[in-house]
DNA sequence: CTCTTGACTGAGG
DNA sequence: GCCTCAGCCAAGA
């Protein structure tokens, strides 16, 4: 219902799809999403994520900054999970962003 | 319906 | 490179 290809699923849909030790920007999901400009419409969605099982921690902003860790539990859970993956991250920024960026408009069919 | 807020981004100074 | 302003779209009060 409900329009099953909602803005929402959509970006959980794309979310799911970010590959272990990766990272996207919310602008980029926009775009592949089709709204280039609605970037704020995806961070929106993943906060609504919260009760679905979404990778958000690899969601970030589009200079590799760490500015939705502040939703997430503690004060550097963000950090800590995509350290776990491999991304060395020091002071909310993404080191070697480029190389861990992951666009879907590029990389996903 | 109107106003405000927001896990953003790009352009301008 | 940093700060500020404007545009963007959807949801909540």
């Amino acid at each position: 219902m409900d329009s099953e290809h909602n803005f929402f699923e959509k970006c959980y849909q794309v979310a799911r799809l970010i590959p272990y030790g990766r990272v996207t920007s919310y602008g980029a999901i926009a775009t592949y999403l089709g709204s280039a400009r609605s970037a704020r419409m995806v961070g929106w969605a993943m906060n609504a994520s919260k009760n679905a099982t979404i990778p958000a921690h690899r969601v970030v902003n589009r200079k590799g900054l760490l500015t939705g860790k502040q939703h997430f539990e503690g004060t550097n859970l963000m950090q800590q999970l995509l350290e776990n993956e491999g991304v060395v991250v020091i002071k909310n920024q993404i080191q070697n962003f480029e190389n861990v960026f992951w666009n879907p408009s590029e990389e996903l069919i």
